[in-house]
DNA sequence: TTTCTAATAT
DNA sequence: GATATTAGAA
């Protein structure tokens, strides 16, 4: 296992060449770091022991290399924005290059690209950033690894990730993650040197924090929203904390809710559902993916019991307010959500607004946007 | 370029 | 709390 003493020099600067490699992401392998370290430390002490003479490596010797101890002292200063960019090892150069970088920027200023650019080299710091509004279809589930990275700035405060709302109903645990935790936080002071600072800095330089990060409506969550709603009796009447607070969602705020609400009324005088007298003959379809499905209890929506029941409400896959359909186009599978989505107008019918969602249970089945269409 | 949606301002 | 405006994304 020792290499021989002869080698010891060799060997220690193979391991300084190493631990340079494994500088360069720190984060992946901060064992290893330190094992290197170590390594090289014991090297030395066994050679100084015996050979007296090895100072020469000095180069690295005392660089960046504190003394004894210093596992912990290097994640300190681990320079996270280098991670993934490049190697060097010299911190100059890096600066260098983002003056450059950003000189460039600035010249190119309302060039979309900036801000693209910008971007990706965020994501190139942060390494694994997911921009979690687009979870594919089910929504939460793995949402709750990355935990708003984006928005705390920090980027690290994995530590309290889900864990504690996990459960609201026994049901929900997925968007509790995703909504629950860092959810509002505050866009941070950017005081931590890492990665996101800089860019930070940038791009609002000293105005306004930046833009809260849009909080995904997950089926869930608007799950929720309507439970709530229902229970206040109706878009409405409810009020947007009363909805807040029957929701239940860690984190959630009054604005965001807010603004779905509004949203929702939107969308609900947009596309009116006509609950006539004359429309009794046919329960509505309601639009599921692609087609039009016929509900099994029509009207059920607000049916459902106030305390954590189950929802009855159906939820388009693709994510859409699904107006009920008056007049289902015959039943095919064209792209019919995307208009409905954008230019859903089932004629003019007088919005028979008045509804009073809490007796007749009014049909605004409307589905869940899932964030990413 | 337009549209949607969530955030923010009024 | 309601509504209007803004901003980011698709």
């Amino acid at each position: 296992m020792l290499p021989l003493k002869m080698g010891f020099r060799e060997y220690i600067e193979a391991l300084e060449e190493e631990r340079r490699k494994i500088q360069v992401f720190p984060k992946e392998l901060p064992l290893s770091l330190e094992l290197v370290t170590q390594a090289i430390e014991g090297c030395r002490q066994q050679l100084s022991g015996t050979v007296t003479e090895y100072n020469l490596n000095g180069q690295s010797e005392c660089s960046e290399q504190t003394s004894t101890d210093e596992g912990p002292v290097f994640e300190e200063f681990i320079p996270i924005k280098k991670m993934a960019s490049q190697d060097s090892v010299e911190e100059e150069e890096e600066e260098e290059n983002e003056d450059e970088v950003e000189d460039e920027q600035h010249s190119h200023q309302h060039r979309k690209t900036t801000s693209d650019k910008r971007k990706s080299d965020w994501l190139r710091s942060v390494q694994l950033w997911n921009p979690n509004p687009p979870p594919t279809k089910e929504d939460v589930p793995r949402k709750a690894n990355v935990v708003e990275v984006k928005r705390n700035g920090g980027a690290f405060q994995p530590f309290q990730r889900e864990e504690k709302s996990g459960v609201v109903d026994g049901k929900v645990n997925n968007y509790a993650s995703a909504i629950g935790k860092a959810p509002s936080s505050p866009p941070v002071p950017a005081t931590s040197s890492t990665g996101p600072v800089r860019i930070d800095s940038k791009k609002e330089e000293k105005g306004q924090a930046q833009r809260k990060q849009r909080r995904c409506w997950s089926q869930e969550l608007h799950k929720r929203f309507l439970h709530a709603l229902q229970q206040l009796g109706g878009a409405d009447s409810a009020t947007p904390k009363q909805i807040r607070e029957l929701m239940k969602v860690d984190g959630l705020t009054n604005d965001e809710v807010k603004s779905h609400l509004q949203k929702f009324r939107l969308h609900t005088r947009r596309s009116p559902i006509m609950h006539n007298n004359a429309s009794s003959q046919a329960a509505p379809l309601f639009l599921v993916g692609n087609i039009f499905v016929q509900p099994p209890e029509y009207g059920a929506v607000a049916t459902s019991s106030a305390s954590g029941g189950e929802l009855t409400t159906v939820t388009a896959p693709t994510g859409i307010y699904a107006p009920v359909a008056a007049h289902p186009p015959p039943v095919t599978n064209t792209p019919i959500m995307k208009h409905l989505h954008s230019q859903e107008r089932p004629h003019n019918h007088h919005s028979a607004q008045s509804n009073s969602p809490a007796s007749s249970s009014s049909t605004h089945t409307i589905t869940t946007t899932s964030c990413a269409p």
